[in-house]
DNA sequence: GAATAAATAAACCAATTGGTTTATTTTAGG
DNA sequence: CCTAAAATAAACCAATTGGTTTATTTATTC
């Protein structure tokens, strides 16, 4: 059953992307079945398989599709500014109503998916770094652009600060998801800010 | 098939509870079977469900079991000190080793069974939360103590900076794991310390 | 060494797993 | 409207899942 990718074709597609993404992001890739899926999707095992070869590789364009959503979020709460320090304030921002607003139900799928792939999905892990590394970039970017614009101490370390940035925020959604509170989050970006403020001057 | 509990049979108990908790947490609780729980523990199907009701009768109790050692561990690496200021140091250098030297194969108990438990193993997730407030608990207490030695400064915000340590050094074990390297993990850990020693004073 | 407790081996269970196949129906586009 | 593509329904697969039972063997106490 191939599929020559006719408009409705690639609907349908998207369409289980979409729901397998949430899926996988809230029950995890050995918790969730086809059944699963195909209860989510509204579709039959058989087009699952028309479109997706297997669940790993369901799985792994279900990632990737999530990734992509969350730089595209983050990228679109900072759009409206170019200034580093209001970039950088909106960036803050975006997490803190991240419980409120999840990219995806389940939290955060770089979170989830970094968590369970590690020891046990090759593919999937391989994918959680990739993206690990096109974040750090990102803030990396931000906080040499606030640097050269000027508005940012040009001395502090922007790839560790970065580094520290992703595993603070990631820190604050697990135990804001953990709580299923919005407090411990809030906190964390607090101090965060605070931090941050310290390291790269007042923005 | 009761079980007295006799000390041949706690023994073997325990047994299967330290390799459950390691399996457990490397596979997650969905992706960990009774075949993996036999071919680790060495013991029968019959021995296990002699000793346990249930998956997630065992998967609880696995939990516990590393979440003391975690606390064991963390505790361990502190007593040596007295001094709040040593006492917050070992800690760091706690987390430092923890690559390296994880409580448990597979990495962080309490980080990854909150991420699978919290949409999907209500009992886990439960107890999560029980030991993520011994955590905080624990941390703040420390930095109190310390404010009350007169070594940290009285103004810093014990309970928010107790928060804000957990999230990070979750996330740099995150990032380290991510990555399979030590570097990220100090990374995060430096920084951490920075912002500690301008909270708190110099330590 | 006898009594007892613990563990094994293995058969058994119904349900579910990931995955395949095929014939049929639905749908869309030229 | 007709063709081709897409999706369904359903049967099928062997393997595995979590869980139970029972008779037997192995250890461990006293």
């Amino acid at each position: 059953m191939k599929q020559p990718q006719t408009p409705k074709a690639e609907q349908t597609r998207q369409l289980i992307v979409a729901r397998a993404a949430e899926l996988f992001n809230q029950k995890g890739f050995a918790g969730t079945s086809y059944q699963d899926l195909m209860a989510a999707t509204g579709v039959t095992k058989g087009c699952l398989y028309g479109h997706f070869g297997s669940k790993e590789e369901l799985a792994v364009v279900a990632f990737e599709y999530a990734a992509q959503l969350l730089i595209d979020r983050v990228g679109a709460a900072m759009a409206p500014y170019e200034h580093a320090g209001q970039r950088l304030r909106a960036l803050l921002q975006f997490y803190r109503t991240y419980l409120a607003h999840p990219v995806l139900a389940g939290g955060c799928p770089l979170l989830n998916t970094a968590v369970e792939a590690d020891d046990n999905q090759p593919a999937l892990h391989q994918r959680v770094i990739l993206v690990l590394d096109r974040l750090h970039k990102g803030v990396r970017k931000l906080l040499e652009l606030g640097q050269a614009q000027g508005v940012f101490n040009p001395a502090a370390n922007a790839s560790a600060l970065a580094t520290f940035f992703i595993a603070t925020v990631e820190g604050a959604i697990l135990l804001g998801k953990a709580y299923n509170q919005e407090q411990p989050l809030h906190t964390v970006l607090d101090q965060l800010e605070r931090f941050l403020q310290q390291e790269l001057g007042p923005f």
